[in-house]
DNA sequence: AGATGTGAAGCGGTTCACAGCT
DNA sequence: AGCTGTGAACCGCTTCACATCT
C-alpha cells in the first residue's frame, strides 16, 4: 500500500517524541488520515495492536518496515545528471547550471531512508567524471555492466522527456524492475515494471488551477 | 481536474510533431490514460470535438489552458499560447534553499510553463545574498514584504520537516494561499488553503515495497 | 462509417458502526 | 471503559455501451 511509508515516518517522529503507545488516532492525526482508514490498512498487515490499548510504536514501525523491505539496503542508479526540465535537448543553455538530477544525488532523505546512490549516469561527456554527492558521473553505455556490479533493481530518471523513453528501455534490458520517472512522459514498460511518476511542474499547475477558480468564483 | 496539465502537455507534444487533429484514442494514449476516461474529462469542459473525427488539436489546447488559469490577460493568452500553453504568469516564491530547493529554483520546467521564482528564501544566515539561478537569496522575514509586493499566491516549501509547519503558517498569515510541499510532513491549515505534496523518498519506497513483493512472491 | 458525448453499470477505496477483546 | 479489527453501507471515479452527430 503506498499509504505505509507515510505511517512509517509518522512512526518515527512519535518515536522521537518519546511516545511508546499510541492509539489509531493520535497515528492517523500524524500521518494526515483518518482513523478507520488507518485500522483498515493496517490490519491487512496482521493485528499488530492491542484492544483497549493501541499500538507499540516501535513493534508497530518494525512490522511495517519489515513489509516494506526497509530492512535491507537498496543499491539506486540515477540517470540524467544534466538538462532536467528541458522538452528538448538544449546543452547550451542547460550547461553550468543546477538540477535535480544533481539535488537527487545529494537529497539525504534518500540516504537516510536506505537508498545508496552507486551511480550517476548521463549522456554528457561534458560531464563524465565530475563528481557530485561523492560519486563519479559516468556515461549511460555503462548502466549494464553497473546494473550487474551492484544488483540494482531501481532506476531515477531524471532526463529531458524526450529521451526518457530510451533510458527506460535500456534499463529494463539491463535489469532494472523499478522506475522513479521525473520527466513528463509516460513510460512504455512492461506490467511487470513498476513504475513511479513524478511531475514536478504539474503539481505547480494544479495549484495554479485552484488560484484561477478562487479568482473567477469571487468575481461571480 | 488534476488531470488537466497532463492532457495539456500531450496536446503540446502533438502538436510539436506535427498533429493538427486527434482522436480521443490517440490524445488518450499520449496522456497514459483511457479513451472514456478523456472523453468524460473533455466534456466537462464542454463539447471541443467534432464527431466523427476528433479533436482539434490547437483549439483543444486553447480551451485547457484557459480552463487552467488564463480569464485574465486576454492578449496575453494568445500569445504565450502558441509557445507553451502559459496563459498568465504566476509568480511563485521558494523557501528552503537546501539540494531540494536549489534544484527547483533551476527547474526550467517551471519557467517554460509560466511560473516565475519570484524569490528565494532561507532561515540560513549563511546563505543571504547567495545568487541561485538569477535570484538573490533573502531572509525568511522578508516573506511579507515579497508578498505584497509581487502579488504572490504560490508559495514553495522546500525546508526540513520540522520547519514545515512554521514556514506554511507564515505563508498563509502572508496571503499565500496554495502551498507546494516537498517536506515529509502533514501541514495543518485552513480548508481554503490549497496544499499539494510531493515526497520524493516516499516514492523511492513505495518502489522498494514492490520489489520486495516481487522477491518474497518468487521465494514462494 | 467513425468518433464524440453521456446515462448507467461497475468497482475499488473510504467511512460507518459495532462486535469483540483487554 | 476503551480501542482494535472488520463486515457492511457508501460514495465517487472509472468503464461500458450506445445514442447521436458529422
Amino acid at each position: 500500500m503506498a499509504r505505509l511509508p507515510v505511517y512509517l515516518r509518522a512512526l518515527t517522529t512519535l518515536s522521537e517524541t518519546g511516545t511508546t503507545v499510541c492509539s489509531s488516532e493520535d497515528l492517523a492525526a500524524a500521518a494526515g488520515v483518518n482513523s478507520a482508514k488507518l485500522r483498515k490498512d493496517l490490519s491487512y498487515l496482521g493485528s499488530y495492536g492491542t484492544r483497549g490499548v493501541g499500538y507499540d510504536v516501535e513493534y508497530l514501525r518494525y512490522q511495517i518496515a519489515r513489509e516494506m523491505g526497509a530492512t535491507r539496503d537498496w543499491p539506486v542508479v540515477i540517470v540524467g545528471i544534466g538538462k532536467m526540465g528541458a522538452t528538448r535537448d538544449w546543452p547550451v543553455v542547460i550547461v553550468g547550471i543546477g538540477n535535480l538530477g544533481h539535488a537527487l544525488a545529494n537529497y539525504s532523505g534518500f540516504r537516510s531512508r536506505g537508498f545508496r546512490v552507486v551511480a550517476l549516469l548521463d549522456a554528457d561527456g561534458q560531464r563524465h567524471g565530475e563528481v557530485v554527492a561523492g560519486v563519479v558521473v559516468r556515461p549511460f553505455s555503462d548502466l549494464g555492466a553497473i546494473v550487474r556490479e551492484h544488483g540494482v533493481a531501481i532506476g531515477v530518471i531524471a532526463t529531458p522527456a524526450a529521451s526518457a523513453q530510451d533510458v527506460a528501455d535500456q534499463m529494463v534490458e539491463a535489469g532494472i524492475s523499478s522506475i522513479l520517472n521525473f520527466a513528463p512522459t509516460v513510460l512504455n514498460v512492461g506490467d511487470d515494471i513498476a513504475v513511479s511518476k513524478v511531475d514536478l511542474s504539474k503539481e505547480l499547475q494544479v495549484l495554479a488551477y485552484h488560484e484561477q477558480r478562487k479568482a473567477t468564483q469571487e468575481t461571480a
